[in-house]
DNA sequence: CCGCTGGCCTGCGAGC
DNA sequence: TGCTCGCAGGCCAGCG
């Protein structure tokens, strides 16, 4: 589930808890099979009694902003999703790591299939910052003015410039918040095929390509409206961005534009899509 | 420093 | 129907 947008559609979903006081804040049972929530107890025993001031998001981290200097640092992975509880009496769901007992429903769960997502506790903010995801990340695809200027710069770096785009843009360094799929869209949206060598590519193509990476982005942050409401109902509806997509999980169907067969590939050891006809 | 490969995990669907 | 296999939208350690 989670790139840029599904991340941002997530930390829009918990507004609910923002101004909340959390009760008490636990590793669930299921957590503790696993080294790296083990014997973390007592670190987040310090949140108990905290306010919630805020809930930032850098690419596709989560950062929770507490009264104390504390912060957590959380990533869904693969898999991680928060789930809002509305009973006291709700039962926990099969993958949940991290339970958020708050002070006025709803409370909170972070629920993680396959274990690949992070909660980590940094005694402030500034740790964050120096944490080396987060210092050397990229421009954020999701700016409302995306800094155009900025990504072309960044492309132009040296050691960009004999890879292939379509692996390139996997790189958070360069935009964060760009995933598998959205990588796949935009290459697309852009006419661009994803085993083009960056230092290939024209002015032109480059700063197109730009501009589809944040109409791709934002457009899947739009249709994921009823992610969000399956947020507040955790059975409900999944998001519509795949609705629209022209290229990913496609393979052998007919392109949209052209009705040339979708191509997968294997770029870098991730499933790419693209139409070797519209993308040039 | 760099890029690439494989590892971390569970669940699901395709194919037999 | 039931089994196995391959694959999944993430990152990062370790290697060359």
């Amino acid at each position: 589930m989670p790139e840029g947008p599904e991340v941002e559609c997530t930390r829009l979903a918990l507004s609910p808890l923002i101004g909340k006081r959390i009760l008490s804040i636990k590793f669930t049972k299921n957590s503790q099979k696993y080294q790296k929530y083990k014997n973390k107890q007592q670190e987040i025993n310090g949140f108990k009694g905290q306010k919630l001031i805020k809930i930032e998001r850098k690419g596709k981290f989560l950062i929770w902003v507490f009264e104390i200097e504390k912060v957590i640092l959380n990533h869904l992975g693969m898999s991680g999703k928060w789930i809002l509880l509305t009973s006291d009496k709700q039962e926990l769901p099969s993958h949940a790591k991290v339970f958020l007992n708050m002070e006025d429903l709803p409370h909170a769960v972070f629920d993680d299939t396959r274990n690949f997502g992070q909660f980590r506790v940094f005694n402030n903010y500034n740790s964050v910052s120096e944490y080396r995801p987060i210092k050397k990340m990229g421009i954020d695809g999701l700016a409302n003015k995306f800094p155009i200027e900025e990504f072309l710069e960044k492309l132009n770096k040296k050691n960009y410039s004999e890879r292939e785009i379509g692996a390139v843009l996997l790189d958070q360094k360069l935009v964060a918040g760009m995933g598998n799929i959205y990588k796949s869209e935009s290459l697309a949206l852009a006419e661009i095929k994803p085993m083009r060598l960056v230092k290939e590519l024209s002015e032109n193509e480059r700063e197109f390509l730009g501009i589809c990476i944040s109409k791709t982005l934002h457009k899947a942050l739009k249709s994921m409206g009823s992610t969000f409401q399956a947020f507040r109902t955790p059975d409900g509806q999944e998001g519509k961005a795949q609705n629209w997509h022209q290229v990913y999980g496609k393979e052998g169907s007919f392109c949209s534009k052209c009705s040339n067969k979708i191509t997968k590939i294997i770029q870098n050891g991730r499933s790419t899509f693209f139409c070797s006809k519209c993308q040039k």
